[in-house]
RNA sequence: GGAGAGGUUCCCGAGAGGCCAAAGGGGGCAGACUGUAAAUCUGUUGUCACAGACUUCGAUGGUUCGAAUCCAUCCCUCUCCA
């Protein structure tokens, strides 16, 4: 590792926005201006595979490793066995050490696409490590003696609790956060933690920590959640997050959300997302009218890429057309197949529409097609009754489109 | 542990013996308009064998011709007190 950075990246993450609060901003942007540090992310595994709202933070990870610095990808096994209540109006389920190893586990084949791990330019962690085996009392007398109730419970993050109830044991996960910081800073020299801005209170209580255990300087900074204009949360649709792995958010899907933003978000997260160079992210977020699409096909497509590879995102943007454009090429979208027998016999549309998943239930399927939205190969369905069977196919295959975006494919399954 | 309040459909929240599959809002889905955008307007939003039936109002029992609504026990949450 080079000892003197490249370039300033905080200049970087400033001018793409994703700087949102920063302690002690002069001398953070001076050190890393002047020298290569370890920094740390954690990532509390309580689902089985990374979403969006990661993917923002490994994007951060990435620049910040091109400027040479060193990520620490911290895998939060040991405090997702806590659970964070920053920010969150219920507590979480409780899971079981074999699900959040499982998870863990997901994770760091993910990190692996996104961060060169080589000769250590960056480090994969779990706090399990330390946090487990920890001694109750001696925690206590070591570092719960830094940590003042009072000012806890003045922390933002706890607020949305107070009239739900908060139970000690969440309460208790900034310190155990705050004390993954010390370790981190012990073990790699690691002064710099970042996060997601829920994370502020967590992150500054772990700053606190070092300076007074250590007496060194440990700086913290948040980065703008990944919200859309409206100050929703992005990448959550009706059927849940955007997943990056690719069996529980196809390719396709996966590009079509990003197709799809709303105009006023498409630049914040071209410069969040991609790395792309900002005047190229300006000139296009400026794209007047329905010019802006333009700007969207390569949102999709570059995050497509990074996530699944050149060729699935080609393969998902020329679904996309064709789908879009004219009929044609439906190699990728979502399939189900059925078996000769059944097609002879012929199976109702409303038994398809629920097979396919297109609707969660018969009455659902009912419902969409009284309102006229359901087609079979571009027709209309009118009749409810109507029966699909194999003269139905071509090739032996046939497009359902539920609205006007859902596409699904029906395909005859071929007995070998 | 004591005193009070409360748990209703995806969420918030009304309902206080039959007219309740349960107001209203949010969200979702679909239609119109569009640019595979947003906003807006309209419809819809428990399940099924869908002009009918069945299951739902924290859980289990009970009272009643009839219960989300009354009673009993239990579980959970919040507020105040210790």
């Amino acid at each position: 590792m080079t000892m003197v950075p490249k370039y300033n990246v905080y200049d970087v993450l400033k001018e793409r926005g994703f700087i949102q609060q920063v302690n002690h901003e002069e001398e953070l942007r001076e050190l890393l201006g002047k020298e290569c540090i370890t920094f740390y992310i954690g990532f509390d595994p309580t689902a089985d595979s990374l979403h969006v709202g990661h993917f923002l933070q490994i994007i951060t990870m990435a620049h910040m490793q091109k400027a040479g610095h060193r990520p620490i990808a911290l895998l939060g096994a040991g405090t997702a066995m806590v659970g964070d209540p920053s920010g969150k109006s219920d507590m979480r389920k409780m899971l079981t050490l074999d699900m959040i190893e499982h998870n863990a586990e997901n994770f760091k084949k993910q990190f692996e696409k996104f961060l060169d791990f080589r000769e250590d330019r960056a480090i994969m962690e779990n706090n399990m490590n330390w946090l487990l085996k920890l001694n109750y009392v001696d925690f206590l007398r070591n570092i719960g003696v830094h940590f003042s109730v009072n000012r806890m419970l003045s922390a933002e993050c706890y607020k949305s609790r107070y009239d739900k109830g908060l139970t000690f044991l969440e309460f208790n996960y900034m310190l155990m956060q705050s004390y993954d910081f010390l370790e981190l800073y012990r073990k790699y020299g690691c002064k710099l933690q970042m996060g997601g801005d829920d994370q502020w209170s967590n992150i500054i209580s772990g700053t606190d920590l070092i300076r007074r255990v250590e007496g060194a300087d440990a700086y913290g900074m948040t980065f703008t959640l990944l919200t859309t204009s409206e100050g929703k949360k992005m990448g959550k649709t009706e059927s849940g997050a955007i997943w990056l792995d690719g069996s529980k958010t196809s390719p396709y899907e996966f590009y079509q959300y990003w197709r799809n933003v709303d105009d006023a978000d498409v630049e914040k997260c071209l410069a969040l997302l991609t790395f792309l160079p900002m005047d190229e992210v300006k000139r296009l977020g400026s794209l007047p009218g329905e010019k802006i699409n333009e700007a969207k096909k390569i949102l999709a497509f570059e995050l497509t890429r990074m996530v699944h590879g050149e060729e699935e995102a080609v393969k998902a943007q020329k679904t996309a057309e064709s789908l879009f454009g004219g009929s044609g090429d439906s190699e990728n979208i979502p399939t189900t197949k059925l078996s000769k027998e059944q097609l002879d016999k012929g199976v109702s549309i409303i038994d398809i529409l629920v097979m396919t998943g297109l609707a969660p239930s018969k009455g659902e399927g009912r419902r969409l097609i009284n309102q006229g939205g359901v087609y079979v190969e571009d027709k209309k369905v009118e009749n409810i009754d109507l029966i699909i069977g194999t003269a139905d196919l071509k090739d032996g295959r046939l497009i359902i489109k539920k609205g006007k975006k859902t596409y699904h494919r029906i395909k005859m399954e071929t007995i070998p």
